[in-house]
RNA sequence: GCACCCGUAGCUCAGCCGGAUAGAGCAACCGCCUUCUAAGCGGUCGGUCGCAGGUUCAAGUCCUGCCGGGUGCACCA
């Protein structure tokens, strides 16, 4: 029985109760059936009394007598007791309990998804880091966090396309190819330019491939455009080295030159949120909960940096997104507020067909000591960097395993390490070992299988609900857009309940001792650990090895 | 000044859209290896959940105010 099949029963049991007279209340949609933080507490408890009993005009516990009286004849439950307050703790049998192995075997890769996002089609954006440089930390966190919340999505039935928007428009690239040709030139960097070696490297790889480039008509034309070209595929490695492909790359500058923007523009005059003031075209969002108007045709005529995301917007939207999320970081908070504004002017509801996610800011540590980057100065912290420094694996756990809502120190010379203390080694350890057991077992031709009602010993009982756990963990960080709530699910439901396992259970003969009945009905429940393992860092994008 | 995020054990962080004695890892201390990976496991120690109010049968979780830290507030992109 696995926690959804036993929400569905205490319903069930409440739905017998307002049946037989005993409680005259409406049938809950949702229950909450949760694994009790103390073990005395039983296999799961549920809270269902103390919520219905004001409606019910009893007191909770009588309600939680009626329920357990109602809940107790369903199958697979053992007992159910009410406790405390008024909750209700219930007991699996063993057979019930075990189930979610054959499940697990079954279904094999697809074991965890869900269909609760089917039929949403979700274009998600993020990086999307200016090509005027290496691709640096802030971004890294949302390659990692992007492209596992995008596997989580997918895994929950939605169709997700995984989109960079490329700022190759505007006076930042300007800015970075007046750097190239100063460069280019032994001059020192513009004031308002880019510094570091890589600015260097770049205008070494243009002048490579265009040896002409500087008695060029317009030479600053020519670092710009093959600049930018090299600088974008150089983030476009990096990420593909961490693991991580878009489906589009989108490029801000076709938005112009393709008449997007005017088109944009004349939809919002059309619904009569455009006006003009001071020689300016100004959209109208203030009624729409941003603090103050904003500019999209500048006094100048060039169009607005804005004008552009008005546009893109609409263009994800004619391409038939349904949900459009944006994925930004700290440094961007301010922008949501005209965002939003802007999906209300278009008509659209925000939060729905626009959302934001905003992550904090990633501090590398090493010794001890935050490691200071600043792009100005050239020293960027990059991708390439973090990958060198700890691997592709935990480099990509250390940013998905904590909330985007907090800032996070990620330490090198921990993830770095090959114990315990490091996270991804820890769960990466017990995937191999699951795989070691699973292949030992085949060299002495011991097969997985038998009766699992052999599984009772309390770390196989610990372990099984923990598998159980997967799906709903699964729907809830997709729903959430929490991706770390399956990297702390592996470590602390998965993982260490296998470790324990491991530790208290062993499954294979040793020397020439007797195969034990057990072995079969173990060999069972590492299998479905294995996949739990593999299918759990595979939605986080990371390895799960078959040794170390 | 305004907006957003954070403030939980010495440190790094969880806390399942309010629930039963607040959790994990690290650090400190004590244990467990003659054969399935000890690259591991068990135990002890450790918290007025920033502060003050409020809502509730029930608040780390919701509301208000304050304090502290981070980020951002352009006719820049």
């Amino acid at each position: 029985m696995t926690p959804a099949e036993l929400q569905d029963a205490v319903r069930v049991a409440v739905r017998a109760c307002v049946d037989n007279g005993s409680l005259s209340v409406s049938v809950p949609e949702t229950v909450v059936v949760e694994r009790p933080k103390v073990k005395e507490h039983g296999d799961y408890a549920t809270n269902v009394a103390l919520a219905l009993a004001k409606a019910a005009g009893k007191p909770p516990r009588d309600v939680a007598a009626l329920i357990a009286a109602e809940l107790g004849k369903a199958d697979g439950i053992d007992t159910v007791e009410v406790a405390g307050p008024g909750f209700l703790n219930v007991r699996l049998a063993g057979e019930a309990l075990a189930s979610v192995v054959p499940a697990v075997i079954a279904a094999g890769s697809s074991f965890g998804t869900n269909d609760r996002a089917a039929g949403q089609s979700i274009n998600l954006e993020f990086v999307s880091a200016n090509p005027t440089g290496p691709i640096h930390i802030g971004g890294v966190r949302w390659a990692a966090v992007g492209d596992a919340l995008a596997r989580l999505l997918q895994a929950s039935g939605a169709k997700v396309t995984r989109e960079y928007y490329f700022n190759d428009h505007g006076s930042q690239i300007d800015r970075f190819a007046r750097s190239l040709l100063a460069s280019a030139k032994g001059e020192p960097a513009p004031e308002d330019g880019y510094g570091g070696d890589y600015i260097h490297e770049i205008t070494a790889r243009v002048l490579a491939e265009h040896p002409d480039a500087l008695s060029a008509e317009d030479p600053q034309e020519v670092f710009r455009q093959h600049g930018v070209d090299l600088m974008f595929a150089e983030i476009k490695q990096a990420l593909h080295d961490f693991g991580v492909d878009f489906d589009v790359y989108f490029h801000e500058n076709s938005l112009h030159e393709s008449g997007a923007v005017e088109r944009a523009l004349e939809r919002l005059r059309n619904l009569g949120r455009i006006y003009e003031k001071d020689g300016a075209v100004w959209l109208r969002t203030t009624d729409l909960g941003d603090d103050k108007d904003r500019v999209v045709i500048k006094s100048d005529g060039d169009p607005a940096y804005i004008s552009g995301d008005l546009a893109y917007y609409l263009d994800k939207r004619e391409r038939g997104f349904d949900r459009v999320v944006i994925m930004l970081g700290a440094d961007h908070s301010g922008y949501v507020g005209r965002l939003m504004a802007m999906c209300a002017a278009f008509g659209d509801e925000p939060g729905v067909n626009l959302e934001i996610l905003i992550g904090q800011l990633v501090n590398l540590v090493r010794d001890g000591e935050p490691m200071r980057m600043s792009k100005r100065a050239g020293t960027v912290i990059s991708l390439e960097d973090l990958v060198e420094a700890v691997g592709v694996d935990a480099g990509r756990y250390a940013l998905v395993r904590s909330s985007a809502d907090s800032q996070i120190d990620i330490d090198l010379d921990l993830w770095a390490r090959r114990t315990s203390d490091n996270p991804v080694f820890y769960v990466q350890y017990a995937a191999t070992r699951a795989a070691s057991v699973l292949r030992n077992a085949r060299d002495l031709g011991i097969a997985p299988g038998g009766d699992l009602g052999l599984l009772t010993h309390p770390r196989e009982n610990e372990l099984l609900l923990g598998l159980a756990e997967f799906p709903r963990v699964v729907a809830q960080a997709a729903e959430l857009r929490e991706p770390h709530r399956v990297a702390r699910y592996l470590e602390e439901q998965v993982a260490k309940s296998a470790q324990r396992f491991w530790d208290d259970c062993q499954v294979l003969p040793k020397g020439d001792e007797e195969v034990l009945p057990t072995a079969g009905p173990r060999l069972l429940l590492w299998q479905a650990t294995r996949i739990v393992l593999e299918n759990g860092l595979g939605l986080l994008g990371v390895s799960a090895p078959e040794r170390m």
